[in-house]
DNA sequence: GTTGAGCGTT
C-alpha cells in the first residue's frame, strides 16, 4: 500500500519504472514490493486497478532508484512465478503521460531547442490521443472472450440486458454502469449491491405535449373529427400509409 | 466467483 488515498506520483524524474505484466488478479503492491525490492531500491510499486470493481488489472509499476538495479531486477524477476503466475518484468515503455521512456527512465520527446528557440514551449496535443487510445484499449479488455467463443451468443446476452435499457448499440457495458452508477453516488464500491434500480413505472424522458405540426389542423377546424363521423378505414386511408399503420401505436 | 493483451495514479 504505497499509495492510497491522495498519494499522487511521487517523483518520476529520477526513478526507472519497470511494468511487470502477467502478474495475478490478486496479487497487491505489498506481495510485489519486497520481491522486487530485493535487488534494489524500489522507490514506489503502483498496480493500476480498475475503477469499477477496484480490481487490479493484471500488471504492475516498479520505480526503481536506479537504472542498474532496475536492470538486475528485470533479469532476475522476469519469468518469476508469483502466485502461480508467469510475471513479465520489463522496462516501461510510456510514461504516465504518455512520454517516451527510454530503459524505464523518462526521455522527454520535445524538440531541442539548441539556443533556437528557448522561449517557445511545444504544446503536444497527443494529451487527448493518448487519452483515448488508453481508454479504447482498457474498454476492450473484456473479461469475459473466451468464454463466448460465439460472437452470437454474446451479442444475444448483452442485446438481451439492454434490450428496452438503451439501444443505442454501445458496445461496451461501461455505459449502463457508468451512468447507473453517476446517478447513484452515495453507492460505495464495496457496499455496492448488486440489486438492479427499481424500474420507473411513471418514467417519461419525452414529454411532448404539442406535436409539431398538424397537417390537419386548420384544414377542418377540428383536428380531431368524431368517430363515428369518420371512420378509421377513411383516415388510414387518406392520412396514413398501410405499410407504415404498423407503426402507429 | 470468472478473465489474460497490455503501459500508470492526486
Amino acid at each position: 500500500m504505497s499509495h492510497f488515498g491522495r498519494s499522487g506520483p511521487p517523483d518520476i524524474r529520477d526513478t526507472y519504472s519497470l511494468l511487470v505484466l502477467n502478474i495475478s488478479f490478486r496479487t497487491t503492491a505489498d506481495d510485489l514490493f519486497p520481491l522486487f525490492d530485493r535487488y534494489g531500491k524500489v522507490v514506489d510499486v503502483f498496480i493500476p486497478r480498475d475503477r469499477r470493481t477496484g480490481e487490479s488489472r493484471g500488471f504492475a509499476f516498479v520505480r526503481y532508484k536506479y537504472a542498474d538495479e532496475a536492470q538486475k531486477a528485470v533479469e532476475r524477476l522476469d519469468g518469476r512465478n508469483v502466485d502461480g503466475r508467469n510475471i513479465m518484468v520489463q522496462f516501461a515503455k510510456y510514461g504516465p503521460n504518455a512520454e517516451r521512456i527510454h530503459k524505464g527512465r523518462i526521455v522527454e520527446v520535445i524538440p531541442k531547442t539548441k539556443g533556437r528557440s528557448r522561449s517557445r514551449s511545444p504544446r503536444p496535443s497527443r494529451y487527448r490521443d493518448s487519452y483515448r487510445d488508453r481508454d479504447q484499449r482498457r474498454r476492450s479488455r473484456s473479461r469475459s472472450r473466451g468464454r463466448y467463443e460465439n460472437d452470437k451468443y454474446y451479442d444475444r446476452e448483452r442485446d438481451y440486458r439492454h434490450r428496452s435499457r438503451s439501444r443505442s448499440g454501445s458496445p461496451d457495458y461501461y455505459r449502463g454502469r457508468g451512468r447507473d452508477d453517476r446517478r447513484s453516488r452515495s453507492v460505495s464500491y464495496d457496499s455496492a449491491s448488486p440489486v438492479r434500480r427499481s424500474p420507473s413505472p411513471g418514467r417519461s424522458p419525452t414529454p411532448r405535449r404539442t406535436p409539431p405540426s398538424s397537417p390537419e389542423k386548420g384544414s377542418h377546424g377540428a383536428r380531431s373529427p368524431p368517430s363515428k363521423s369518420a371512420s378509421p378505414q377513411g383516415r388510414r386511408a387518406v392520412s396514413r400509409s398501410p405499410s407504415r399503420s404498423s407503426n402507429e401505436d
